[in-house]
DNA sequence: CGCATTAACTTAACATGTTAAGTATCTCCG
DNA sequence: CGGAGATACTTAACATGTTAAGTTAATGCG
């Protein structure tokens, strides 16, 4: 463990706080960043032994669980941006992990679909990725996880309402 | 080409469900980034009004909290990974908004601190910054709000122990 | 000393986040 | 029917996340 931290003889008389604000390291940004990350650090070795990034791992469970999905669909599913799902679509394909066709009723739309080699690959991701989460859930508690995931929820939802800037988003 | 289930819309469809996992849209880690999601959202705007960015904010409110720190230190404070930092101190420093020395004791080591101009800025992000997070804490609950940052720190500290970087965890 | 090792950053390379602009297609109204 | 506007993506441009490699300065040890 790095102990250091030994402070280097500088000057004294802090000139710092000149702007007052709550303790940085309690904002819920940060609390909410340093929780997912800490989540993140178990399952991302696993992950990159198998050639996935998080996020291309968020797309084919998503597709894994239906029969095919439009691009704007998959993305609310994945919760990804259009742009980096376009990309990450492009990636996958190339790797035949995906199919994609053009939808015949409307050609704006393309069907994404997980390959069979997509499938192969989930199944040998999948249960170290489950043994993982059952080990994050046995230190951490059952309970309290169902409880945390209902708070993030709430949390969600109340400024859901009063979402940033344009809150027109139908179909829901 | 055997189809495997009747999709009127096109043609063959690939089987879906083939590996079995808990349900995506509940995973952990879905519901701490859609979290962290909802409530960055309500601070974007006003710091891209000052042109900031999430991590240049975090920067600023860092140094701005302590007279000087080292980069690997800012790092820790502001969690970002050196590589990160490196970049945005560089461009800050373009930005005249922090100031760099090289420490007399150890060459290698260089002290950041947050110049006047940088002071400046976040003395005029900070009263809507605060009310921001006022405003979320309203209509979340103070309470609840405590609550929700309690568990997410036991969350880290239960994940910490076995923090997967260089924690042998390899056969996980 | 001399040299291997370590430490503190920085660069590089690739992938994604974020916003804006572009492209092709579809809808609808006049 | 025809063009304006809406839709569904895709590209582009810039900033950050993530890992690996490079650079320079300090340390340890024979």
């Amino acid at each position: 463990m790095t102990k250091k931290t030994a402070d280097p003889a500088n000057g004294s008389a802090p000139a710092a706080r000149q702007v007052p604000m709550r303790d940085f390291s309690r904002s819920l940004p940060m609390s909410l960043l340093r929780a997912r990350e800490a989540v993140m650090r178990q399952f991302r070795p696993s992950l990159r032994e198998h050639g996935l990034t998080e996020q291309q791992w968020r797309i084919l469970r998503a597709l894994a669980s239906i029969e095919a999905a439009e691009v704007t669909e998959l993305a609310r599913m994945a919760f990804l941006l259009g742009p980096s799902l376009s990309r990450i679509l492009r990636d996958l394909e190339a790797r035949n992990l995906i199919e994609r066709k053009t939808a015949k009723a409307d050609q704006r739309r393309s069907m994404v679909s997980i390959s069979k080699e997509g499938v192969k690959l989930m199944a040998s991701v999948a249960p170290t990725s489950e043994a993982i989460y059952a080990e994050i859930t046995r230190r951490f508690g059952a309970r309290k996880l169902a409880e945390l995931q209902e708070m993030l929820g709430e949390l969600e939802r109340s400024l859901g309402e009063l979402g940033g800037a344009d809150e027109t988003i139908a179909g829901e």
